[in-house]
DNA sequence: GATCGTTATGCAACTTGTTGCACAACGGGT
DNA sequence: ACCCGTTGTGCAACAAGTTGCATAACGATC
């Protein structure tokens, strides 16, 4: 039940059309709440229908025409609504894990750079993340309470990538640990 | 596509019937792959048709009846084939993220006390894992290949948790610095 | 021997997420 | 005037995950 609030966020944010939307779960919002734009059309549709969100009027509404979308307060009442409703976190499901532990059972070969690859992808994440956090949250641009919030929220994905590089790291050490035994 | 394989891998650890995999899913592997007994059960009748497991010949075949299942060489082939298979690590979806960005628009009230729970649960968790990781994988049991790399599956976790603990304290130490600063 | 808790398997309906494609407006370029 | 790439919205079918409930065997206990 999360991604109608993602949605109503990135509004509250900025009003916009389904296309930005999309664009901007593309970006900043979707690092953390992923979505392509098909949900995102269903998820406003619905929204609209049960009055918590509104498209603008448009002067000629059609299909193929842009429709921005506005939250109306209802809208802004349940995104507070869900935010102090408590909620547990989702146990882990990471595919990479897995497939280690089945390697550990089948067989290793190939898997090794399968972990280079990974472990590039996630450094270039990690790069991403520290550019916007120089660009977005310069030292001066700390001092509002959102602004905070919203640096932190960063930095969580900052430390999560952190923790990826770091363990692939470990990870091909003990591979390539492995491989220099078997050398011997 | 990640639960057949899951299933997979656990009954080449060890056969097993529906109810001893989706207790085994709640324990050791499910830490990293969770699911409920109905898509176990579920999936254990598509991996059968597919020919992948086969159930043990039963003494009195009936509903409401023990069925152990056996993963058959068309089955160990698929699983090797979708470990080498590369795949992208799919992109974060954290609602506890979200919803501090959320909570940046609408207002914090009562959200340190939400991150004070989570970080207990991950503390609690943290714990689990360490526990795990002395009782399977003492200094002496970290010698054969398998082991090394289940104990390298458990590390990621650990590792992961450690993330958590982290961030959730030094989210707290904001929140915290925030209502010092009110209280002056 | 009737009832009750536990173990065990499974169906059905629903929600959420993914994939592929269709359709419409708009602004060039030729 | 026609075509084409881009922007923008959307349907339909499917895959994966969740929730609630039904069914059946088995042993204990009253």
């Amino acid at each position: 039940m999360s991604l109608p609030h993602a949605i109503l966020t990135a509004l509250l944010e900025k009003p916009s059309s389904g296309l930005e939307l999309t664009r901007r779960f593309d970006r900043s919002i979707g690092y953390f709440w992923s979505a392509t734009h098909q949900q995102i059309y269903r998820e406003l549709g619905k929204l609209e229908q049960a009055g918590h969100i509104r498209a603008l009027p448009a002067p000629v509404p059609s299909r193929g025409q842009k429709k921005e979308y506005e939250v109306l307060p209802a809208g802004r009442t349940e995104l507070a609504d869900w935010v102090r409703r408590s909620e547990d976190p989702k146990p882990i499901r990471d595919a990479l894990l897995l497939r280690l532990r089945a390697a550990a059972v089948v067989g290793t070969e190939g898997f090794a750079d399968e972990l280079r690859r990974h472990l590039s992808l996630h450094r270039a994440q990690l790069e991403e993340y520290r550019g916007m956090e120089e660009r977005q949250f310069p030292a001066e641009r700390r001092t509002t309470e959102a602004d905070r919030l919203r640096h932190l929220v960063l930095r969580g994905g900052i430390e999560l990538e952190r923790f990826w590089t770091a363990w692939l790291t470990e990870a091909l050490a003990e591979f390539d640990g492995r491989d220099h035994r078997a050398d011997c």
